[in-house]
DNA sequence: TCGGGTTAGTTCAGGACTAAACCAGTTCAA
DNA sequence: TTGAACTGGTTTAGTCCTGAACTAACCCGA
């Protein structure tokens, strides 16, 4: 593979997302929370810090603490000081951020099935596994 | 592959764009452009008008309108006015943008192929394969 | 040849995002 | 047990981006 053929594959791939991306927008609007809030939410259970979270969803410190506060605002996280480490907060999901969570991620998972439904399901098996060792 | 699996994949595949771009954002900027910039002179050539560009590119048409404006500015592009339609701007890559275009997609290119060396030749071409069926 | 409907591109105002600086709590060497 | 260096999280201030509204040009039917 030369080098602009992997540009050319990044740039597939960077389309197929923001399409996706916009197609669920609206829907997920719905429920009361944006796209990216929404992975935001996805990540809580498996990083229950906000410096954490930073890290894993790869953008800054100061927009975590705004996504947090909305999450909160809307009911659907809370915050609780943690007794070993008094600087951090800890994460946890509301039975209400739980339910609009899996709402959401299956809005998402629908639009993304949708372009998946044009691969067989050897296909998406191979996928994943391709991802999971590039990420 | 469940609701929730696409899902996931799909977060696998964001947070491997984002942190590539992350990656590769201080040497494209020391060619004096950003990273969407890049993209977007990078399409110039299939997709000459802004319009066409707004939409290949999925991004909204002022998000181009001010893309464009900078790379003309920084000599990177030329508008011509077509000649028989005279709303439309013709956009032509200067030599000047062709050269930083290449560079910087290489730069782009050697980041995205550092992640695919963890994938074999085979593989390689069954994700590209996979992807170009999704897009 | 008029005029309603459409498209290309821009402007502007307001919202989203983030770099820099900051405070508070923790750690650990001296 | 200090205090210097570090980490978690927030605030501020300013930049970047985009929805809505606009102008100019095109198209086409009557």
């Amino acid at each position: 593979m030369t080098k602009i053929d992997a540009a050319r594959l990044w740039s597939l791939n960077h389309r197929l997302l923001m399409s996706v991306i916009t197609t669920v927008a609206a829907e997920v609007g719905a429920l009361g929370l944006e796209v990216k809030e929404l992975f935001v939410l996805s990540e809580v259970d498996e990083h229950p810090y906000p410096a954490e979270l930073a890290v894993a969803l790869v953008m800054p410190k100061p927009t975590m603490t705004l996504y947090v506060k909305r999450l909160e605002a809307a009911g659907f996280l809370k915050r609780e000081i943690d007794a070993a480490d008094l600087r951090k907060h800890r994460l946890v999901v509301t039975p209400a951020g739980r339910k609009v969570m899996q709402r959401g991620l299956t809005l998402l998972a629908d639009a993304f099935a949708a372009r998946l439904g044009r691969l067989s399901g050897g296909e998406q098996a191979q996928l994943r596994g391709l991802l999971e060792k590039l990420v």
